[in-house]
Order: structure tokens, then sequence, then C-alpha cells
DNA sequence: TTAGGTGCAAACGTTTTGCAACTTG
DNA sequence: CAAGTTGCAAAACGTTTGCACCTAA
């Protein structure tokens, strides 16, 4: 709800560029509508979800385009692909100062994003106390939301 | 490593046959040889894994018999389905009175299980005050084990 | 000019399904 | 016997790839 905290695009554009200058690759009209299109989001998208976005401005774009745009953010560290059980990837932003966990609803789907430095430092805890240097976590409760239980009472 | 709890496997086959009585369903030879077999493991079991073994007794089990039967066991709450990553799924016996969480080495591929109360709790308390009511958790650690540590530092 | 990118369609690997033959209750 | 189950092969699904053509640098 409301406001989003102003997350910085102009970074995420600076880090891209970065990496493919880096590596050789090349700033198309494509991968800037795309990558663009992502950024603008705020959503766990899909590919097939991105590609009805991207279309709407560029018709002729295919899905492996998106697929390999969303592949390479994926590499520089700039988009996170998330599997939700159904057999679906979804994407989201990585915004640098940002980590979340996710509360799924199991029965509208509703997904509240949510961090907790508590449960990260147990996690670290429970991590070094089998010898292993945590290096990320992925997080997910499934629950009935508030809006779920009330329409149960009927 | 060593003694696993002595998992009570006569009480799945209990629940299995009351979904299936409650459901008319049938207890036929390949039903009950694919879960005996899957009930007598304790790792995270792909199809295939679980067919091979299967076949082993029984060459002439098919694909579609397995997936129907993990179906099964997954609808009547005696399976649960993981996904690591790549892009198979894994099966693992709930047993009733045992939940666990994974940690993961990114190097070795290591699978390790734990329970942690105290980050239990405190999702249930992140939860609740979402408004949620939490049904359930995945949560994954990934990290570098201590076998890997030690050699990263040749 | 040339390495890299695109779009298409075909290939891929996992999972699901339609169906005729076969069991179970 | 009726209804559920099997094995097979084909279909479906999301994703990846080969290739001829195109385009940024």
């Amino acid at each position: 709800m409301g406001a989003t905290a102003e997350h910085d695009v102009e970074q995420l554009r600076a880090r891209l560029n970065d990496y493919m200058a880096k590596h050789g690759l090349r700033s198309t009209e494509q991968r800037r509508l795309v990558t663009e299109m992502f950024f603008a989001t705020s959503e766990h998208l899909s590919i097939e979800d991105l590609l009805d976005r991207v279309r709407i401005e560029e018709p002729k774009i295919g899905y492996a385009t998106v697929y390999r745009t969303l592949k390479l953010l994926k590499e520089c560290g700039l988009a996170f692909e998330r599997h939700f059980g159904d057999g679906v990837s979804r994407y989201e932003v990585a915004w640098q100062d940002e980590h979340h966990d996710h509360l799924i609803c199991i029965e509208c789907e509703k997904i509240i994003e949510f961090e907790d430095d508590a449960i990260e430092e147990l996690q670290h805890n429970v991590a070094s106390g089998l010898g292993f240097k945590l290096v990320r976590h992925k997080l997910e409760l499934y629950g009935v939301c508030a809006d779920c239980q009330a329409k149960a009472q009927d």
C-alpha cells in the first residue's frame, strides 16, 4: 500500500551498463525496453507477464529475447528468480539496499513482502553452528490472510 | 550421522489407507511398492531416483505411475515436494512429528536438515503481525559448508 | 566491418494426459 | 461387473537453442 521507497533506478541502469561494457555486450532497443519495463515494476513477474507488457510498446518482441534479457539481469545480480510452487519462474528487481522474504496467502495467492532482522540473525547462528558460511537464504511463509480468514467465517 | 529417529512407517500406511478408503481409491501392487520404497528412504528423491529403485523390484513400472503415486502422497499430506533450483521436483517423506528446514552448500550441493524453534516462533510472530494465520513455511539457507571452506583455502 | 542480438521455430526436459487393457473390491 | 489403475506414447508445459538475418559500435 502506498509510497514504495524511492528506489534508485538510475543506479540499476549504471550497474547494468557497467556489466555490459565489461563483457562486450550491447545496448539494444529491445534490451532497453525490457529492462526499463522490468525496473518499473514492483511485482513478481513471470516471463509471460513481462512479455505482455513489453509487447504493448513493441509487439514484435519474442519470448526468447525476454528470457535472454532476464538471464542477463540475473547474471549481473539485478534480478532474482523466484519459484512459488506453480511451475513458473517469477522475477523481481534486486534493489541493492533491500532484502525481504515472502508471506503468501494460500487462499487468494496474495504475496506480502517482509523483513525481519531477528530471524536473519538466528539464521546466521544456525548456519555457523553447523559450520556453514551463510551466503543467502530463502524464506517463504504460507498462511491465510486476514481477508480470507474473514471470508471463511461465513 | 547415525541413528535416524525411529519413524513410524506404520502410521503412514494407516493414514494412506484411510485416505484411500475415504476416496474410493484402490491399493494396487504398484502403489504399495512405490509408497513402501518411498517411505523407506530418508533422502530427497526425484521421480527418476525413485523410479530407478522401484524398477529393481518391478522393472515394468512406468514413469506415470510414480508421478501419480507421489501426487497422491502429496494430496494426503504424506509427501512434500521440494524445488532446489534445478528444474527437478524432489520428494520427501512427511513424518508427522517432524519439521525441518534445509541448509544447502552452494559448492558441493550437500543438504543438511535442521530445526530451530526460535526461528519458527519468530515466523509466527511476523505472520500474525501481518494478519496471517501461518500454515506452513519453507526456509532454505544457502552457504558454503566447512569442508568446502577448507578446500577453498588452498 | 564484425561481434553480438533478434525473432522464429524447433528442440529440450520434466510433468501430465488420453486411451485401451487390466485389476481390485 | 463397475470403477479405479496401469503402461505406453503422445501432448503439454516452461525454457533453451540453432540459425539466418539484422544492428550497434
